[in-house]
DNA sequence: AGAATAATGTTATAATATAACATATTGTTG
DNA sequence: CAACAATATGTTATATTATAACATTATTCT
């Protein structure tokens, strides 16, 4: 999996290595799973991680999934003020993000008819992804 | 602002007291404001207001607004399988709920073309409400 | 260089949520 | 009804997530 890394060459090192944890996990990584991951080496307290998180954020980089207080590589990059909907795996964790300008639209439009004037939007789909489901010996519901 | 307690006339008092407290808040409240409103009277201690919230989460009388950890009242009972779409105001915290289930499917939808198969979604929008919109003395961005 | 500003390190604590176990209530069976 | 099981509730303790507050270091500006 790779990221847009490569058009931000001033990332400092406490960045490439959340970067890094993220995409090795495979799945979001909660703000202490970080710094238990990453302990000793760079990190010693959480203001470290939630701030490097943070920065991580405003560059677009890595987003928070709000319903599961955790973290995860932007893997779309060409939203702007698109938002992006995940697709949360509640086998194995696996995310994945989708853009849509028009069903943006549409999702925004809809309070928009009472006089509501949106600004930013979460929108997560829990389910199963397609290898879990197809998957032979797990438990599904 | 109505509930449809009504229809649910086996409450128990815990439940009438959740229900009444987050009916006079107008807007969402977390499980310690809660708590702290109604310490001494019948609650003591979190786990039963998180017990009686996830009870009346089951009813369908309350909603869990995942990105703010808080709670809200249901204010519109004709959801069954439909997803629904949360309005926040940013400035008094005001929630609305929107259902469309023609926008639910499209939402659904769009993971599923990579195979995902969707159960669950959070919906949550933040922005202005028409009031605070349109409120004079305030701080608009 | 020296002051001002911003960024980072560090300690402490706040805010949210649940585990674990005790007690009470309800349901079931003989 | 008594005795047991199952369920719900009370209570204490603790886990998890996040931020406040302040010290220190780095950067910018003059």
């Amino acid at each position: 999996m790779t990221t847009s890394i490569d058009q931000h060459p001033k990332l400092t090192k406490k960045q490439m290595m959340v970067l890094d944890a993220l995409a090795s996990a495979n799945q979001p990584l909660g703000a202490y799973a970080l710094l238990d991951g990453l302990c000793n080496k760079e990190f010693k307290a959480p203001p470290q991680v939630y701030r490097t998180l943070e920065q991580l954020v405003d560059l677009k980089l890595v987003h928070r999934l709000e319903s599961l207080n955790a973290w995860t590589l932007c893997c779309d990059h060409h939203h702007d003020a698109e938002t992006p909907i995940f697709a949360i795996c509640n086998d194995c964790g696996n995310v994945t993000e989708h853009l849509d300008q028009t069903l943006t639209n549409q999702i925004t439009a809809l309070p928009l008819k009472n006089g509501f004037t949106p600004n930013r939007s979460v929108i997560e789909i829990y389910g199963q992804c397609d290898d879990c489901l197809h998957r032979p010996n797990t438990d599904q519901g």
